[in-house]
RNA sequence: GGAGAGGUGGCCGAGUGGUUGAAGGCGCACGCCUGGAAAGCGUGUAUAGGUAACCCCUAUCCAGGGUUCGAAUCCCUGCCUCUCCGCCA
């Protein structure tokens, strides 16, 4: 959520932020309705006080047993006027918060402007693309051969968008959560395991509501989300808490499923596991001072690469132009991996400085070195997904004989076997 | 799910409808004292909004309504916590 005082005091900059993140919010009509609620502000809290000191003298008079009958019928007065312009502050504080909550957060300065995905510059690259001398399987063919993917079941068990791990498959996915979050646990992350299901007001403080209400599975009884990521539930821990001085910066990693309605999805690179409904994740969240945050950002981006790194997976970074950034980034690295067997880049991590966005939709504080209470910046990136990692895994380290090598890293994790098949 | 009890500042804990933003204590910060420390003494110690301004004003004692000239205090609703019972991995 932006700051009402920013907005008044930036409209252009707030309105040309807003547009190179393709929305187009009315900014002027925030600006007359906040010009009168300040109005009523001034005009009802000069009733109080009026109020607050006539009723002392109210009181005054009852003790020395004065009447004061007629002071309290001219009070009565006061009273239906103040709440009358309470109700009328309440209607206006409504419909600002209406307007301000469908507000993106804006791109940082750093962020190339374009309007969609073709203006992403590609930062850098890692790892050699390796050219196999046979026809790589599709994960999803390698998968079903080797027994451990079961597509079909399931689509038995759930309907289309869902996949099924099984013998060694299952193992390996256990096995990748392991490692990624032993290696950010010694990156000095501190492990989160915390609910799946989480309410509107944790969505909301995440940025996931009002915006993306569509697509995520709610619960009909409580209306209780499922989190399409574990940053909502991990972000949320400090949801209006105010943090001690030091405290700062909080690292967190957790591993979740995560469950996402891919609302219209449907045909487009939907194949295998890559566009599902349901899938595992382990993800990374950093609460920060915001003098850190775009330092922080980089070593965050840095820490996801590590898995790749450790695996030996090439991949690719880019950043996000203002266009392509979600709805609550103010910038944003992607890293995509590259998939041997449908030869595409995949993306596997998005990895975003939110600036203080989530913290004030979260009524998230620090308390600084100078014991002022200010908004933290919040971060997250995948570290990684799993329905993307896996399929990865099956095709770049798929042999001509029909198996899949495991990565060194993962051995260990695995009783020390080599390969599947 | 059933029956009770309760939600007050960083924490504990007072609070007859009328200078209570809130006693007292603890903690914390600073100062005095000391060779240094402890103890002791003194001072300070919430958040948000209106404002150029922590000068002032307003709001906030779980949240939202209501009664009243005036609500931490009375009424209603919701949420949460605790205890006991039930159920359960």
């Amino acid at each position: 959520m932006l700051d009402i005082k920013r907005i008044r005091e930036n409209p252009e900059a707030i309105k040309s932020g807003i547009k190179n993140k393709n929305d187009n919010t009315d900014v002027d009509k925030i600006l007359s309705l906040d010009e009168k609620r300040r109005e009523i502000i001034r005009e009802v809290e000069d009733l109080k006080s009026k109020r607050n000191k006539v009723s002392q003298e109210i009181a005054q008079k009852k003790k020395a047993g004065e009447n004061a009958d007629k002071t309290i019928a001219e009070m009565k007065a006061v009273g239906d006027k103040i709440s009358s312009l309470d109700s009328d502050l309440r209607e206006l504080d409504e419909a600002i918060r209406n307007i301000i909550i469908w507000i993106p957060n804006l791109p940082h300065q750093s962020v190339p402007v374009g309007s969609d995905e073709s203006a992403n510059v590609v930062v850098r690259e890692w790892g050699k693309i390796e050219k196999k001398d046979f026809k790589v399987l599709p994960h999803w063919k390698i998968g079903e051969k080797l027994d451990i993917l079961d597509l079909e079941a399931a689509t038995r068990i759930s309907g289309s968008g869902f996949y099924l791990l099984k013998g060694l498959g299952a193992k390996l996915q256990r096995a990748l959560v392991n490692y990624m979050l032993d290696t950010h646990s010694a990156s000095g992350f501190l492990e989160i395991a915390a609910p799946f299901i989480v309410t509107a007001d944790s969505m909301f403080g995440t940025g996931q509501l009002p915006k993306l209400e569509n697509d995520m599975y709610k619960t009909t009884e409580d209306s209780m989300y499922l989190i399409p990521t574990a940053e909502v539930s991990i972000t949320n821990c400090y949801k209006q808490q105010i943090i001690s001085h030091g405290e700062l910066p909080i690292k967190m990693v957790g591993h979740s499923p995560c469950f996402r309605r891919e609302a219209g999805a449907a045909g487009k690179d939907t194949r295998g596991m890559i566009r599902v409904h349901q899938f595992d994740k382990v993800e990374m969240v950093k609460i920060v001072e915001p003098e850190n945050s775009y330092v922080e950002l980089e070593t965050l981006v840095e820490q996801a690469e590590k898995i790749l790194q450790g695996l030996n997976i090439p991949y690719r970074v880019s950043m996000l132009a203002t266009g392509d950034l979600s709805f609550a980034a103010a910038k944003c690295y992607d890293i995509e991996l590259w998939s041997a067997g449908i030869e595409k880049y995949l993306e596997i991590s998005s990895v975003s400085n939110f600036e203080d966005f989530q913290a004030r939709r979260m009524n998230c504080r620090f308390r600084d070195k100078d014991k002022k209470v200010r908004h933290p910046h919040t971060l997250n990136g995948s570290g990684l997904a799993l329905a993307r990692l896996i399929p990865a895994i099956l095709e770049n380290f798929q042999n001509n004989d029909g198996t899949v090598s495991i990565p060194e890293v993962i051995r260990p994790y695995m009783g020390g076997i080599k390969q599947i098949g």
